[in-house]
This record gives structure tokens, sequence and C-alpha cells, in this order.
DNA sequence: TTGTATGCGTTATCAT
DNA sequence: ATGATAACGCATACAA
């Protein structure tokens, strides 16, 4: 790698007016600045980072601490935050604690030593159920900003960034009442320990409580064999007519199920899952889903630590990204 | 943060002494080695790392450049070069190239400032159809390892890491014949364009060729309504027999269609498709994959990478890492 | 307009 | 056993 020193020597000029030439500073001659740059793009000059890096006590890089990337949701997250961070020209440093806490731990600790400006966390699975914040806490102390999406700890304070769990649930299941008028609306949930677990089954429950409808729960927890659960759960109560889904893989387990089961669908049997971009082409007929804007969601969490480590006035808040419940072939039309 | 300074400073000790205590010179008393790691602890020192980077001219840290993550197959193998980067201490830098060239190109380029040790890449979809190498020459000449893996450009002299994609698809092509005596086999492709899809297209053609069969071969390119398109080569060539299909998505919309079609799987028509972890579960059915084992390829990927950067002898290689066949549902039992 | 000196935080070499 | 000094590469305040 060239550097400016050998710049200088080459040129017979000092390291300093190297570096204020290739700044563009107005105390350098245009002749001189033109015999910098020449030589620079000759030998491929380019700034070290690291040095720049120490020199000015900001990385301009983001540590992303996902639970996994292989759930399209955080995938898409992933990839909403990468959009952004190239935009304003930062770099993400990616660790992924696998749901464990200790990983996250580690990672924290690991990343809090000068090579992040600051952090976006989805907390693990494990660190959600123990309801662990120390690591957090000593983050947050250590003057480095966190950004928390999705997976939310409410005793920390500090940005935030979720889906309207709660509403989008809620008016899913109002649509299967009151547009499709269906009586026995199961929710399968594979994620109940979850906060947003726990406010999407809220937001079920309110629906059907309102409209004086029992509530029909199936909770597969870490369960191996969904297909079968899925499956024996439709058989035993034929009177379920609608299902709704609060994953990415168990409404389309319950479109299959139906279906090995002879229910017409959606004529019988309506179904709203979660989902993404490409999951609506994986089940036959095309299932309808609470679509997250998982992109919006990384680009507003990258924008809200930018924020934060850039303006004087940056106040905490929580943002929330509205989902879009869409339609297809698995509910009736309206 | 706390600095050595600090903590010379709150000790009376110089520098360069507390630096050698944490360090556990020999040349250090135990008496202050105490002190300082006493003090250490107790104000949370950690060294910091870009001023470590700099003087030791290493970062640790290798740039993982992606045409996408949303493709579990890329998440997948994210995620392997995730574990053993955190297995050897290493970080990783993320970059999405959007499976562009212009991305891809801006990504290496600022991260070949000092910022990385090495690279893995995967190429852009846009920059193998191009033949585009110019960058990663440039790459190299800064004197920055590659390692290639699954979208490899054989112009490029460097480490590699691809799985068998001939032999895998041609073997379970074989099967198809040899086990299953099927007579009429479809190949359905959306990625022709890519080194994989090429060598996959050939890995089918050897085995029909090899047993004198006519190839099928259903080339949908970047269209949009895959479903459609399966549906209607399907229903106009009901000799079809078994369906292989090269990529994640394809496989499990041919079932999708076929019963449809009331065709009757795997009894009057077979599927093998491409696939991961979560992506049996999908289809109904249970879609028998190839399987590609993507977490081992990004460990292998990282392994490689971190070989070259330490090991006095390493000498360029390239890595095949096998596919395993899962036989499921979508075939008959052997 | 150009050059000198200083410091970011760490480590290594060389005194004391 | 401890401390002073230099160096990694860059940027800037301050001289000249």
């Amino acid at each position: 790698m060239t550097t400016l020193k050998e710049l200088a020597k080459l040129l017979n000029l000092s390291v300093s007016t190297v570096s204020k030439a290739l700044n563009d500073s107005h105390e350098i001659s245009a002749q001189t600045k033109k015999r910098v740059h020449e030589l620079a793009t000759k030998l491929n000059y380019k700034p070290n980072r690291i040095a720049q890096q120490l020199k000015s006590n900001k990385t301009k890089t983001i540590g992303v601490v996902l639970p996994t990337v292989t759930n399209p949701f955080f995938a898409e997250v992933l990839h909403g935050i990468e959009t952004e961070a190239t935009k304003k020209d930062y770099d993400i440093l990616v660790c992924l604690s696998d749901e464990h806490l200790e990983k996250e731990e580690r990672s924290l600790e690991l990343l809090s030593n000068g090579s992040v400006d600051g952090f976006i966390i989805a907390v693990a699975r494990e660190s959600q159920v123990k309801s662990e914040t120390q690591h957090l806490e000593k983050v947050l102390n250590n003057d480095l900003p966190i950004v928390l999406f999705d997976r939310v700890v409410d005793a920390i304070i500090c940005d935030k960034v979720v889906v309207d769990d709660f509403l989008s649930v809620y008016e899913a299941t109002k649509y299967l009442i009151d547009k499709e008028q269906r009586q026995a609306i199961l929710l399968i949930s594979n994620i109940e320990e979850l906060s947003v677990g726990k406010l999407r089954v809220k937001g079920y429950k309110a629906a059907v409580d309102e409209a004086g409808q029992p509530s029909y729960i199936l909770n597969l927890g870490q369960s191996t064999d969904v297909e079968k659960e899925v499956f024996t759960y439709l058989n035993n109560n034929p009177s379920i007519d609608a299902v709704v889904s609060i994953d990415h893989i168990t409404g389309i387990v319950a479109i299959n199920m139906a279906k090995k089961l002879k229910r017409e669908i959606p004529k019988s049997l309506s179904v709203i899952g979660f989902g993404y971009d490409h999951t609506q082409m994986l089940s036959s007929p095309k299932i309808s889903i609470i679509h997250q804007k998982a992109h919006a969601i990384g680009e507003m969490a990258m924008k809200t630590i930018i924020s934060n480590l850039t303006l004087e006035n940056h106040k905490v808040e929580t943002s929330i990204v509205p989902s879009e419940l869409k339609l297809s072939e698995s509910t009736k039309k309206a």
C-alpha cells in the first residue's frame, strides 16, 4: 500500500503538503496539487482507513448483531441495513448470535473495543426469554449507541425500530371475521416466547374477543415435527375455518396439510401467514401474507444509528414500520 | 474508552510498563502486574483495536462480498463464514453487490484501503455474464488475497471453493434413470448463464446422453411468472415423468403445478430440486433435494483465506465440497 | 505556499 | 524491573 510518506519522498515534498494537496486544501498551489494527484493516481494511492480511524476516533463502521441470517426476515433486514450503509458511506461488521445469549455477549464485548461506532441489534431468543439485559447496558455505558429492532427489550432505553405486530395481526384477524365471516380462527405460533410473538397473539385475541369468538391457539414451541402437529390439529378440529400464522413457515405448512385433508382453500379454509417477497411463490394456492417491510426496517435502523452518531440534537425514539396485508389466493377476494 | 495512558497516570507508572504488565511480560514484577490488572478490569480497559491494527498492519478482518443474502444458499454460506471467523478470532465486513458489477467494484475498491486483510467473494451475476475480472485482478495486485466460492471465475488465479455441480446433478439424474426407470426427465433452470448453472446442465446432459434419452430443458431466464411457465410446460408435455430443478425455487413450484395437474407425486412424476435445510418443509410431499453443504462451503472459504494469510507455505487450491442427495417424498423409495 | 511538530493508542527497542 | 523513545499513517495547528 502506497503511503503519504512514499509520495512525499518521490515528489520531494513534505508529508503534510501532500496530505493537504490530496485534500484539496486552498493553501496549496494548483501546480503542486496537479503533480501530487498525478502520482497518487498513478500509484493507486488510497488513504489508509485504519490510520484515519485512529486519528479521527471514528470508524464509520456499525456492528450488526443478528440472531440468524437464514431466516428470510433477518436476511432482508440485513439487506436494508447494507443498502443504507453503502449510501451513507458506512461499513458493517456482522455477527450472528445463533440465538444464544453467550455468543451475543461475546460479540458485543469483542466489538466494544473501538471497532465500531455503534450497534444495530436484534436480541437472541435466549436473551429475550431470560430477559438478560446487562450486556446491552454495558455497551451503552461504554458510550456506544444501540438501535434495537424487532426483538426489542423494553427495559433498555435506546432507539428502537419495530413492526406494528399487534395491529397487523389484529387487522388480519378482523379481516377474516368481518369480510370473510370466519367463525373459528386458529392462531398458529412457534414464537410465543418472543416479544413480537406475544404482541401478535394479543392482536389476534383482541380481534376474536371483540367479535365474541373463542380463541384457538396452537403453540408449537420449538417442536420438530411441525407438519404432523398442524395436520393433527386440523384433523381433530374440523370446525376451524381460518388460520393465522405468525411466522413465515407454518402458514405454508397449514396450506399443505389442509390440502392433504381435502379442505378447499380458500373456500372452506382461509389462511394468512407472515411473509416476505419470495414466500408467496412457494405455496399453492399462493398464500396471503402480512408482509413485514423488512428492508425498510433495516434502512430505518441504519438511518437511526447514523442520526444518533452525527446529529447533535438526536433524541431517543421508537419507530414503527407498518406492515401491509397482501391478499392472495389463500383468502377469498374481498 | 480507557487508554493505557490513563491507567499509567492513575498508577504512577509509565505507559510502556502498563502495556507490558497487561501483556504478561516477564520483565514486570508480579506485584505491579497485579496492581495494573486490577485497575484495568475495574475500569473495563480493552486495548483499542484500531491502534493495534495500525501498529501491526493487520486487521484480522475479512471482506465478504455476496451477490445477495436473501437467497438461502448465500445466507447459509454467510453463516458458515461467520462461524469459522468467530472461532479463529476474525471479524467480517459484509458487502452486498445486489448482483451488480458496479456495486461489486465499488465494494472491493472501498475495502482495499487497509480495511481488510483479504476477501471472500461470490461474484455478481452481472460480473459473471460479462466475464469482467479487472476489479478482481486489481485487488490481487494490491496484495490482498481472495477466495472465490460458488460463482467462480476461471480466468482468475486464486483459491476457490466450489460445489461438485456437474457430478451432483449427473448422479441425481442417473438415479432417476437407473433406480426409478424414468424416461423423460425435464431440467428446469433459471440460472443457465451462471458458471454453476452451466455445469449443472452439463451434468444432466451427460446422464441422459449416456442413457440414450432425449434432453428436455425449460430455461426460465429471469422470467417473472415462473409458475405459469412451469404449468404450461408440464401441461403441454404430459410424457415428462421426472423433473430436476437446479435452483432452490422451481423444484417446489414444479411440485405445486404437478399437483394442480392431478399428477401423482412421486408415482407418475418424480421431482428433485436443489435445497437447504428449511426447503423441505415448504413442500408437500416433501421435496427430494441435492443438498449443498452451504455452511461447510462458508467454513472452508474462511479456513482457506486464513490459511493464505497465516501460513508461509500456502499454495493456491480449489476445494470441492461434495453435495448430498437427500431423498424424500417426491421420489420413490429406492 | 510549503514545512515542522504533535498526537491518535499501541507495541517494541533501547536505555536506565 | 521500569521508563523513555520511536514508529505505524494520517491530519492539523502552527511556523516559516
